[in-house]
DNA sequence: AATCTTTGCAACCGCGTATTA
DNA sequence: TTAATACGCGGTTGCAAAGAT
């Protein structure tokens, strides 16, 4: 089970595409959509599998990928993205338009986890080098090199992006982290300054107010119980809803700078301490579109599924949820804040995927920067001898672990 | 000019998960 | 309920081009 039958079949070719062979696969989908990729061969022509016909048209013939080289503000923004997705490259590309996630990839392992590291950041942990390599020592000096990491890491992207002309690292619109940070930049209390968060400048600190100050700063300013910094850390879903809300409005790509961006953001963001639990309401992620033209935009929203859209041969299989959308959910679409009451958040905890989302959250300490606050309570209950690593989905998938997760935060929406 | 090494990219492989029969 | 099938993801590999010697 789970081995795509076609690899076991013989005769097929492999390696690099033939130009006719792009023909074919080309002109097969345009007419008819892909629908099912296994078929797609057959009905092609060609003698490859549809796993690889698959491949080959979303790395490579896709007619919205993006070409060349990739821009100072994509590179900023991937980085960005990975310090808090890990190497979930699917996810990252789906906020870079026209960007594939194996060409993602392929930049990180070639040239950006070296540009980290000649500036002494970690790629993975995205710490300096010396203190990944003096493990050793934790805690308290931890807590403070984590600001300079992230300080590093800023300095590193702002000075790049200043050579770059097209607008300064603060004030790109599109970027996803300029979404994302400013929502952290009151610590504790970020979720009752939404209306600040439009401001372009915030973003020069955003880094390094991802995280709490300091472990103590966080537990003896404002942030009394762990319901605040729970309220805290996951702000970055809420653009997610933003974005979606001004694409259903307007149609066009979400635009921060705009004043309707503005009071929808400070619309949707309550001004309480709940946002850490999400509503049941699942929205569509946020997408920046290559142009205003609806179609387009469609194409973006349904991901892969363009084709089989707009192609009189509709047949798909069924399975209609892109893989943006899914993604939207797992990783921006817990969004809407409203949800205060227990009982909601008990909901959303009933499915284990969800769960195992949240126990993601809870498990990564980028994108928890309150984690050592819960692990402290929580120690017990919430594994967290993977601190410094990348997301590790599958480390506390099972049953046993949701639940332990699910307890703690129930235990947490008490407070 | 020839050879070796490095780099970047395209494609493959294996796995987990969702869907279908 | 179970097994087969299909899809999508991330890690890895292979190879051609570029650079170094």
């Amino acid at each position: 089970m789970g081995r795509h039958s076609c690899c076991y079949k013989q005769k097929l070719r492999k390696g690099l595409w033939s130009p006719e062979e792009d023909e074919k696969l080309l002109s097969h989908i345009t007419k008819y959509g892909h629908g099912c990729w296994s078929s797609v061969p057959k009905q092609a022509g060609l003698q490859r599998c549809g796993k690889s016909c698959r491949l080959r048209w979303i790395n490579y013939l896709r007619p919205d990928l993006k070409r060349g080289a990739f821009s100072q503000e994509e590179e900023n923004l991937i980085i960005e993205l990975h310090a808090v997705l890990g190497n979930r490259w699917s996810q990252i590309a789906a906020q870079l338009p026209g960007r594939t996630d194996n060409e993602i990839k392929n930049l990180w392992n070639s040239c950006l986890k070296k540009k980290l590291r000649q500036r002494g950041i970690d790629p993975v942990t995205h710490k300096p080098l010396s203190e990944v390599e003096n493990a050793g020592d934790k805690d308290s000096a931890d807590r403070s090199q984590e600001k300079v990491a992230v300080s590093n890491e800023l300095n590193l992207l702002k000075a790049e992006s200043s050579n770059s002309e097209a607008g300064s690292y603060e004030q790109r619109p599109s970027s996803f982290a300029s979404q994302v940070y400013p929502l952290e930049m009151e610590g504790c209390s970020s979720s009752r300054t939404i209306n600040s968060r439009c401001n372009n400048n915030l973003l020069s600190n955003s880094f390094l107010d991802r995280f709490p100050n300091s472990h103590q700063e966080s537990s003896t300013t404002n942030c009394q119980q762990p319901s605040d910094l729970l309220g805290n850390f996951p702000l970055q879903l809420n653009y997610a809803p933003t974005a979606s809300h001004w694409f259903s409005q307007t149609g066009k790509p979400f635009d921060m700078n705009s004043e309707f961006a503005s009071n929808l953001i400070s619309d949707i963001l309550p001004p309480t301490t709940s946002s850490f639990f999400p509503s049941p309401v699942c929205y569509k992620p946020s997408i920046a579109f290559p142009s205003d033209d609806i179609s387009t935009a469609s194409f973006a929203m349904d991901g892969s599924r363009y084709w089989e859209a707009s192609a009189s041969n509709n047949n798909s299989n069924g399975s209609n949820s892109s893989p943006i959308l899914e993604n939207s959910m797992f990783s921006w679409g817990l969004a809407d804040c409203s949800a205060s009451d227990k009982d909601a958040q008990i909901n959303l905890m009933g499915s284990q995927h969800e769960e195992v989302k949240w126990a993601e959250y809870l498990h990564n300490p980028l994108l928890m920067p309150a984690t050592h606050l819960l692990t402290d309570t929580l120690g017990a209950i919430l594994p967290h001898n993977k601190q410094q690593e990348p997301l590790q989905p599958t480390a506390i998938s099972s049953s046993k672990d949701n639940q332990k997760i699910t307890a703690a935060l129930d235990i947490f929406s008490l407070h």
